[in-house]
DNA sequence: TTGAAAGCGCTAACAA
DNA sequence: TTGTTAGCGCTTTCAA
């Protein structure tokens, strides 16, 4: 590794000069400049960043902490965090996983501080939303991708309006009764969810099919089998199926044809991510598409707004959802 | 953030002394270094990682590095990812995500030197291979998980012997015109296959059905699904395929099913991975298990092992795989 | 326009 | 057993 004590010398110019000619300081003559950059290139000069770190106190780093068990396998992180990280390498920001299972470890804020992370993307929250909250309470630049609450810095897809758009496709189709596969009870969005699918049927004078008592927190394949397995049970059969997740909507299929039932023949259902394996299953699933790109794009403008500008205080953001049209969800024709 | 020097005031002992008791150095009197530690403990000390790295010259993080288009999004990836990250966390390492989109930052040795980072995981190469040269001509601990040749310092299932049982299987269930859908003639592990395939077939007198000239690179559904296509009018409807990925797998599925040609009934298909995808599908897959959790498991102790010991050369580590019996194949009773 | 020097927080060689 | 101090590579204030 060369240092700019190195190029200083080559070039026979002090090092504070080095440092302002490499950081574009004007005060310095453009023929120095030039000179010391291109000498510095052709050395290879690297900053050794754990230096430069150290005065600054920032790392250009932005932490990443989720706590969903499935982690990175999460298909629906997974994609918004490949376009976060795109977004936000592109502005010179490197990328720390601050996850940890390990006992103590759980303290993401000294975890951070200790790296001098100088933002935190929050993925997902679980038991030990403590952790996360002390991360909301500092000085970082914190953004919540699944809020518990509907609080400052959070950015999301209008889950309310998405039901409300995927209930109102069912209708369309002639669907009345329309059963819903739902999320947590615990978290916003679940919520959010909840109340899309009441409101509808609600306001349509239709009998929500639907279960109380049941918060499902893991939006898992199993999960959805599960849950239609007792809608099933509870109500019949329905004309259709709204779902929070493509693979709840993926295991009420799978229910559907362990019990003779098919879709979408018997029952349409209805998605919710657009995940890339939609279009893998048989039938592909229609579903309401989140925009992982747009997602993780403002996600990173929004954080990088916060640093540029020193605030730590941000509207949630919300971002639009469409319905994407595929082969589980035909006309009703009983009535 | 509070630093050893705050300690050391409050301690009133010396900066050095905090350093020692810290870093549990035996020198310290244990009635000291306890002090200093319950002390340390008390004010929330957490070290500052920049100055700790600045000194030590190095920081306690593995870089990542891949350069597949899906990225995070690929599912194999993802697997070993969450497992490496786990274990190499439960013993103290960060890990930083190094890939870059970003024209001229392609230089994954300087980005890796600039931010201190001890070792480097590559998980997959494409264009750039010749950054990822000198990633292995560095002088940093490397190990590679998709090998472009079969050097030193890779980790990978044993894909020959993989497909000679994935083979094996099918033939066992009386198949015998078992065509073969092919992933990457460039690469060691595409090739490892593809040879698994033609010495089984060799070995029991069958033909074998497959593209000679058909290169995949990418493993995907479409692509599964286009040389299942180019495999069935080159030679019919075979008995069974073993393809390379389950994605495949499910792209030939897909296209057995556009084509009126049940699976497993009209013939029986083996992927290749095991994804948790495998049990949502219909049929469910069956397939070769890669272990996901024990390559990240042996990745992290591989790279741990270079580090402690000094050693950059390391021989290729070959994690055995198993066959995952589901729902599509069947006995043959054609013949 | 350039350079000298302090200091970021820490480790470790050396001195006491 | 503890303390003093140099120095890791860099930025930035202040002086020249």
């Amino acid at each position: 590794m060369v240092t700019i004590g190195e190029i200083a010398r080559a070039a026979g110019v002090s090092i504070s000069t080095v440092s302002k000619s490499l950081n574009g300081y004007k005060e310095i003559s453009d023929q120095t400049r030039n000179r010391v950059k291109k000498i510095a290139e052709q050395m290879g000069y690297t900053p050794n960043a754990a230096a430069q770190s150290l005065v600054l106190k920032r790392a250009n780093t932005i932490g990443i902490v989720y706590e969903v068990e499935s982690g990175l396998k999460n298909l629906f992180f997974a994609a918004v965090l490949e376009s976060f990280r795109k977004h936000i390498q592109s502005k010179g920001y490197d990328i720390l996983l601050l996850s940890n299972n390990t006992e103590s470890k759980l303290d993401y804020l000294k975890h951070s501080h200790s790296k001098n992370v100088d933002a935190v993307l929050v993925i997902s929250t679980d038991e030990s939303y403590e952790a996360v909250k002390k991360l909301f309470n500092s000085d970082l630049a914190v953004l919540s991708l699944d809020p518990k609450e509907a609080i400052h810095n959070t950015i999301y897809s209008d889950s309310y309006s998405a039901i409300r758009k995927s209930c109102n496709y069912l209708y369309e189709l002639g669907h009345r009764k329309i059963a819903f596969i739902n999320g947590s009870y615990q978290n916003f969005i679940g919520l959010e969810r909840l109340r899309g699918y009441l409101d509808f049927m609600k306001e349509k004078g239709l009998e929500p099919l639907y279960l109380k008592n049941r918060s499902n927190e893991s939006y898992t394949f199993h999960e959805g089998y599960q849950t239609m397995k007792a809608l099933f049970e509870a109500y019949g059969l329905p004309d259709a199926v709204c779902t929070v997740s493509d693979l709840m909507a993926m295991g009420a299929i799978q229910f559907f044809n362990n019990h003779g039932y098919h879709v979408p023949k018997d029952v349409s259902i209805i998605g919710f991510d657009d995940l890339d394996i939609c279009e893998i299953t048989t039938p592909q699933l229609t579903t309401i598409r989140q925009d992982y790109e747009e997602i993780g794009l403002r996600a990173s403008e929004a954080l990088i707004e916060m640093l540029d500008k020193h605030i730590r205080m941000l509207e949630p953001i919300v971002i639009d959802t469409k319905i994407v049209v595929r082969d589980s969800c035909l006309k009703n024709t009983k009535y």
